[in-house]
DNA sequence: TTAATGATTTAACACAACCTTAACATTTTC
DNA sequence: GAAAATGTTAAGGTTGTGTTAAATCATTAA
């Protein structure tokens, strides 16, 4: 599977360019001129990796950054910035609104492939989490993805994430507690019931004989 | 609860960005501009993980982590480094002064989390229960699991409990008062039937050679 | 924007496992 | 052999979980 790369900047010269010279290496290359269509083109792409101008019209690179992190589904994706030299102060916000790097302008298209290079690089690292497998089930959390048996079934991201929970230890008893802090977070009240009504969704899907009560305790993966 | 983290480094922009990516995360984030400030804050909060600069004013990095891992109640804090990428011989040095980590500079966020996450993640298997073995008996309370001969045996909550208990100091006769305060607490009443009913659910699953009656006295697992 | 779709939570009730008790039996101690 | 301690059994009562459908919330498409 090829690297997917979404470029932004409101100059059509420079997205041809180095959208040429990407494609030529071999990456699937989308396209935006502003942090609106960024983001519209993220959520439907999901790129691994954003190069993303600073100063655009309608939304600027900075807003769009921001919004593009708080995408759960897209969290894992690297932002790089372009920003012109002297912008220092851009440098910084960039870096807090959650962007992992920056390159400064003019972009050589030599330097810009170094770069992504070793950033997708970095995402191989990174993307370590590992599939794992129980009984006929595989979870992979980089690609949400579960295959019971070879087959695909989707999930919800609230059922994944308790999923993804009960496999980060298989075996272990997660109480209501922990299951509670983990999907929910602390501050947060949900009732009693939501959380036996989301393991009765992955039971359905996953059959009865893969998680366990423990009554008054909590729930495992069943040996 | 959540883990907290004691960044140290003498450029307060690393310090910003480092940790406003952390806190974004949930972590507890405290700082320190140099290696005293850094003893000074790591007594204070106790933290879980130290992120520290190796080349700082005052006192630099190996220096402090020493001190740091002199001081008992901070015996179980993860320390990594930070150092410039050629500074090989820090890295050495650092490892030799009670260092478990070090990463590279610059420091890219997402690098970071990663790294504190699977370092965080060591603290935690550090802390987990390890189950405990008597005859052809296994009790995992993290999987809060029962083995008799490799056959799971299923225990309900407050069996568990109690099997937990006697399992803590293998040999050791439990008065029915210690059974009492353990499994029930000092403000609840129940009749004196109770605990010989669960002991007998206990022996009906084991086996009647498990648990010994010290008449007068109490229980213990027999040798 | 609104509509439509899907995800999540709530509420009400059903159900089964668990715990405790009580009554009586058995064993141990003196 | 009597008293004290523990063992046994089965019957409720309690509690925690399962289930369902409907209500709410969020997201996507039109």
């Amino acid at each position: 599977m090829s690297y997917r790369i979404l470029l932004v900047d409101d100059e059509p010269d420079i997205l041809e360019i180095l959208g040429y010279n990407l494609k030529k290496e071999g990456y699937e290359v989308f396209m935006a001129e502003d942090g609106l269509q960024a983001i519209v083109q993220a959520k439907k792409h999901k790129p691994h990796l954003i190069v993303m101008d600073v100063m655009m019209p309608n939304m600027d690179g900075i807003e769009a950054c921001i919004k593009i992190r708080e995408t759960p589904e897209l969290s894992k994706t690297i932002i790089t910035f372009l920003s012109a030299r002297s912008e220092d102060y851009s440098q910084i916000s960039g870096l807090n609104a959650g962007a992992d790097d920056y390159l400064t302008k003019p972009v050589r298209p030599r330097v810009l492939l170094s770069k992504v290079k070793s950033l997708l690089r970095r995402l191989e690292d990174i993307s370590t989490e590992k599939p794992q497998v129980f009984k006929d089930i595989t979870i992979d959390p980089n690609k949400y993805k579960v295959l019971k048996g070879g087959v695909e079934i989707k999930f919800a991201k609230k059922e994944f994430k308790l999923l993804q929970l009960l496999f980060s230890n298989i075996g272990k008893v997660f109480t209501r507690d922990e299951i509670m802090n983990t999907i929910w977070g602390t501050d947060v009240f949900v009732g009693d019931r939501t959380i036996d009504v989301h393991i009765r969704k992955l039971r359905e899907k996953l059959g009865n004989n893969v998680i366990e009560t423990i009554k008054g305790v909590g729930y495992r993966l069943s040996e």
